[in-house]
DNA sequence: CTGAAAGCGCTTACAG
DNA sequence: CTGAAAGCGCTTACAG
C-alpha cells in the first residue's frame, strides 16, 4: 500500500496536521519537528496525493487543452509551448483531441475536463455546425470554468487569434509590389476564409481587380495543392503568382509545377502560409507567412491564468489579435514580362 | 457555486446515496426515483466531481504520457494515437514533456504524474546519464504505478520497441541487393545506435567489409545531414549509397547533393528512416524505413492496461519488438557502374 | 509550535 | 428499493 500522510505522522510521532504544515511550508514549525517529518517522508518514500489536496483546496493545478489534432506541425508546436509555459506556472496539462467534424468526442472531452475539475480550459477546436456550436457554448459557459479560445470566439470568453487578413494581405501585397497583377489563390476550407479576405483586401486597396476564375477552395493538403494548380493551369485565365492558404497546398503546387517544367519563381511565384519545417526542405525554399506561435501560446496561457484569478472582475473579455510575419525566401520574384 | 451531489439529492428529495446509485447505474432503483434524480441533475446542470470519485475509488482514469517533445512528427503522431486508444478505453491523458537532456523536468513531470495518482504511465523518454537513469528507475519502480516504456527498458517494466537492427539491416540489404558495395552511414545520437548496428549486421551477413571512414554520427537534424554528406564527399573514400539514421538527415543530404548536381538515385542512392510526411514532399520521393506507429501505440496502451489489471500476477514483463517496413520509393537504384 | 476535528464530494457496505 | 454513516487523504480554522 502506498503510504499516506497518516503513516508519515505515525512514523514521525506527530499529528497529520504537522506533517501537512511542513510539506507545505505553512506556519512556523520547530526545526527539530520539521526534520523528523522530513526523515519520515524520506524513509517511507511518501508522495502526497495531489488528488486529496485538490479536493479540499478546490484547485487541481491542471489545465485542459482541446486540440483538433496533433499530427500537424503547427498544433504540435503550439501544444508543446503551451505545456512548457503552463508547467513553469505550476500547472499540468491534459489533452483532448477532436476536430470540428467529431462533435461527440469534442463535447465528451470538454465535459471530462470539467468533471475532472480542470482549473481552466484552452479551446483550440470548435464545432462547425451552428447547433453544435450553440450546445458547445452552453456547455463551457455554464460550467463556469475559466477558458480561452484560440482562432475562434465564444461569447464572454477571451480569445487569441492571428490576424489572418493582415497576414494574407501582406503576402499578396508583396506579390503586387513585385509587379504581379494576375495572382491566383488556392484556399483552404471555410474556417480559413480570412486568408481569402486578405487576398481580396490587398487587391482592393491596390486597385487591382480580383478575377474569380483565379480562386480555388478545398482541403488544406498537399494533394489539393496539386489538383488545384492543374485546374488553374488548364483554364484560359493566365497568372504569374499563387498565394496558397497553407504550406502543404503550396508544396503540392510547387511540386506539380516543377514536374511540368515551370521554373519557380521565374515563371510563377508561390507563397505559402504557416512556415512549416518542410518549407525550407524543398528547393527553392518557400516564401511564406509565419504565425508567432510562441507569443500566441504564451498569451493563451497568461490570458487564461488572468481569467482564472480575476474572474469576479468580469470586464469585457480581451480579444487578442496577433500580427503575422511575411518570410521572403526563394519562391517569389518579379514576373517575367511585366 | 457549482452544484454538488447534495444539491441534487435535496432537489430530488432523496439521499445522496441514491443519487450516486442512479449516476452510476448501480443496484436497482425505482424508475420513478431515477427520473426524479435525472431531472434534478438536468435542472441543476450538475456534473459529478471526478476528483471526489477518484479519491474513494482509488482510480483516476487518467494516464501520464512522458514524451521527449511534440514538435516532431513521429512523437506527435504517436501521442495522438495513444490518446485516441486510451480515450476509447475510458482514459484521459496528461502529458509531460522532457527530453533526455533535461532530467530535472523529467523527474518532476513523472513525480507529478505519481502524485496526481495517474492509473498508469507511458514513458517515451529516459535520462541518458547512468546516475540519472538509476534515480529515475528508482522513482518509477518504487511508486508502483503501472508503467510501460517505449524504445528503452527499465527493470521490471514491459516495453515496446522497434526492431531497429532489423529495420536498418533491411535498408542496407536493399542497397546491397541493388549492387552497392560502398555504402555510407550518417548516424544520429547514441540512443539510435541500433541503426548503425543494423548497418553493420547487413554488411557482416553479406560478407561485405565495413569501411569505418564511411560512418558519421551527429544530431538527428537536417543540418547535420548536409554537413555530414559534405564531409563524406570531401574525403578520399568513394561511395554510391547512403543509409541515414532519419529522414531529416536524409533530406539534408539529398538537398546538399542536388545542390552539387549529383543525380539521385543515379549517382547516389539514399535511404532515410521514419517515413515523415516530407519524405514524399521532395523530389525524388525518399526511400525510407517506417515504424508501425499505430500498432505500437495500440500495443503500448494495451500492455499498460493489462499491466494495471494483472499486477498481482507479476509474470516476467513482456518485451515487445516491432518489425519495421522498408518503403521503396525513388531515391534508391542500382549504382551506375557495378 | 502543535493537535483534534471538521470538511472537501463522492462511494459503498450495512441496515432496514 | 433507500438512507445513515464511514471513509478516501488531505488542509485549515480553532484551541491550547
Amino acid at each position: 500500500m502506498k503510504p499516506t500522510i497518516k503513516d508519515v505522522a505515525a512514523r514521525a510521532g506527530v499529528s497529520i496536521a504537522t506533517v501537512s504544515r511542513v510539506m507545505n511550508n505553512r506556519d512556523r514549525v520547530h526545526t527539530a519537528t520539521k526534520e523528523k517529518v522530513h526523515r519520515a517522508i524520506e524513509e517511507l518514500g511518501f508522495a502526497p496525493s495531489t488528488i486529496a489536496r485538490s479536493m479540499v483546496m478546490n484547485e487541481t493545478r491542471n489545465i485542459g487543452l482541446l486540440l483538433p489534432f496533433l499530427k500537424n506541425e503547427f498544433w504540435a508546436t503550439l501544444a508543446e509551448s503551451i505545456e512548457a509555459r503552463l508547467w513553469e506556472n505550476g500547472y499540468t496539462v491534459t489533452i483532448g483531441m477532436a476536430d470540428s467534424r467529431s462533435y461527440a468526442k469534442m463535447k465528451a472531452a470538454v465535459q471530462s475536463m470539467i468533471e475532472r475539475k480542470a482549473d481552466g480550459i484552452i479551446l483550440c477546436s470548435s464545432p462547425a455546425d451552428p447547433r453544435e456550436l450553440a450546445d458547445f457554448t452552453k456547455l463551457v459557459v455554464e460550467s463556469a470554468v475559466p477558458a480561452v479560445t484560440f482562432e475562434f470566439d465564444l461569447p464572454g470568453l477571451p480569445s487569441v487569434k492571428s490576424d489572418h487578413i493582415q497576414g494574407s494581405s501582406a503576402a499578396v501585397n508583396h506579390l503586387i509590389r513585385l509587379g504581379h497583377t494576375r495572382i491566383a489563390h488556392i484556399g483552404g476550407p471555410l474556417v480559413s476564409i480570412g486568408r481569402e479576405l486578405g487576398y481580396r483586401e490587398a487587391h482592393l486597396l491596390q486597385g487591382l481587380p480580383v478575377d474569380e476564375n483565379l480562386i480555388r477552395r478545398g482541403e488544406p493538403f498537399f494533394e489539393f495543392g496539386q489538383a488545384a494548380i492543374i485546374d488553374l493551369l488548364e483554364q484560359e485565365a493566365p497568372f504569374t503568382a499563387v498565394f496558397c492558404a497553407n504550406d502543404l497546398i503550396a508544396l503540392g503546387a510547387v511540386q506539380e509545377l516543377q514536374r511540368r517544367e515551370f521554373r519557380i519563381p521565374k515563371d510563377i511565384s508561390i507563397i505559402g502560409y504557416d512556415n512549416i519545417k518542410a518549407a525550407v526542405l524543398i528547393k527553392p525554399n518557400l516564401t511564406t507567412i509565419a504565425q508567432p506561435v510562441s507569443d500566441m501560446s504564451a498569451s493563451l496561457v497568461d490570458t487564461l491564468l488572468k481569467e482564472k484569478n480575476d474572474k469576479p472582475a468580469r470586464r469585457l473579455p480581451p480579444k487578442l489579435l496577433f500580427e503575422l510575419e511575411l518570410i521572403v525566401r526563394e519562391t517569389t520574384a518579379a514576373p517575367l514580362m511585366s
